[in-house]
DNA sequence: CGCACAGTTGATATAGTTCAAGGGCTGTGG
DNA sequence: CCACAGCCCTTGAACTATATCAACTGTGCG
């Protein structure tokens, strides 16, 4: 791929030069797989300078106005959106080769905070470069409508998962929602690390942070999952499905990626 | 607005036939205030033949094919998400003035279901044409960029009450969005009819009907409101905000409709 | 070392569900 | 026109899932 771009003439070559997409690890995950070759470097063109968020940044916070959306490259992020007097309500969590950053997008003001949950690094997007950009290429037009898509899909999946089903199947959904979104990266889908907290969990899924605590123990002596402090591991993935089962797999996300695997998944 | 179509050449002066936005009541709801009169005309191109729904018919269902989005002209609609075991989750009602179906857009394949409340009209807006029109025609990019942004919001706000605040609330956000939308309408927004029943209002918020009723009950014996069947009559505004006071202003929904006086709200 | 924070677990409380009964309205068919 | 069936809604009583309060453990950090 990359050597292809040697072929092109300087003007282009220059583009390429700020053209990280190319180099990057997460770059099959975050850029669609329908996307040709010769239009990637286009995407590549609207990314600013890279940007470092340390752990417990804001990576934007409501009120703000809206620049760019962010694909992370590494790290992890909460997504929350808050109520005056204070209480958070996770919408979502965001890792490596996933999009945040459409909240606010037609109005130009964030009713969003993104947060880093640990040291990550982002690229921005500009929106108004995307928007003029569109104008003229397809494939971009198509990803924006794809991945803002699924911005709102996952959030029709969270209204269900929260107003329809028991904290068990909550957290079952949970697990198996980043299971699926680890395994998507080329990690392990049956153990990992959680990078939040108990209490970032249940302002995820509506419960509080004893509850998560407890169903994470009763998991545990039902032989599903064993946990160790953030050490996740899933030992009977098919009884843990099961218990989503009743509900249906359409409730567990597909992760904000937008590559055909997933579209086919949720699709389905 | 009428009259200023008819020095348009012959060409346009076609169009303009088949340009139902004109003579539309709910005009000034669905199509944003700041959309110069020269383009609106480019709307209304889009705009198939209306088409009518019964009361109780499917407007589409979860599966089928995404063709377009649909401006409601008349009538009521619920749209929910379905469990794989049947349990549903309404995420919205939608009235005159507001737009329906941008559920699986970037897919092609609806994952909602949109359901008549009562015999209805709405505008269907082919997507290919929207996005075929809008390469050319920038008020169109907006127009798709606010109203996509605005059905996020939506969501992100039903997450918030869903997963934090109480049945009291819940419902107490429910009716004040209502008053809200039927008073952008120029109805009462302190007199109204529900047009749907206590089941799908706990279905939408994600509690019990028998719930639903108690707290209207409830709120009646406290002089908030009044409750006759379905007939509403907001009593004490005031102490009904109070309910929500605490939770934020932010989370009762400004409709779906894009005219700039709610997304200032909304904003705010 | 000691403090702050994350997590577990237990006991108790309660909001909201579930089950159950009854009433009123509407439409239909005899 | 009445009777009956089928909703929709209300209300009560009992139940239960989850929240709340509280005590305790481990862990990391200044």
């Amino acid at each position: 791929m990359l050597t292809k771009t040697k072929f092109y003439a300087n003007a282009i070559e220059h583009q390429y030069e700020r053209f990280r997409c190319g180099h990057c690890k997460v770059r099959e995950h975050c850029l669609p797989s329908w996307m040709p070759d010769s239009e990637e470097g286009r995407i590549a063109t609207l990314i600013d300078t890279e940007r470092k968020v340390r752990r417990g940044d804001y990576l934007y916070r409501s009120g703000d106005s809206v620049q760019d959306i962010f694909a992370v490259m590494s790290g992890y992020f909460k997504v929350s959106v808050m109520s005056e007097d204070g209480r958070e309500q996770i919408t979502g969590f965001y890792m490596a080769g996933e999009f945040i950053g459409y909240d606010g997008i037609g109005v130009g003001i964030r009713f969003c905070n993104a947060i880093a949950l640990e040291d990550s690094v982002v690229c921005p997007i500009s929106i108004d470069n995307l928007n003029t950009q569109s104008i003229r290429v397809s494939s971009l037009r198509r990803f924006v409508t794809e991945t803002s898509g699924q911005q709102l899909a996952r959030a029709h999946r969270m209204a269900l998962l929260l107003g329809k089903l028991s904290a068990e199947e909550r957290l079952a959904a949970f697990l198996l929602d980043l299971s699926q979104r680890l395994q998507a990266r080329g990690y392990s889908s049956t153990e990992f690390h959680l990078r939040m907290t108990r209490e970032e969990i249940g302002s995820h899924l509506g419960l509080t942070f004893e509850t998560v605590s407890r169903i994470f123990s009763q998991f545990q002596e039902r032989g599903l999952i064993r946990v160790q402090k953030r050490y996740i591991q899933i030992c009977d993935l098919v009884r843990l499905k099961m218990i989503l089962g009743r509900a249906g797999q359409n409730v567990i996300s597909v992760s904000a990626d937008c590559d055909s695997a997933s579209l086919q998944v949720r699709a389905g």
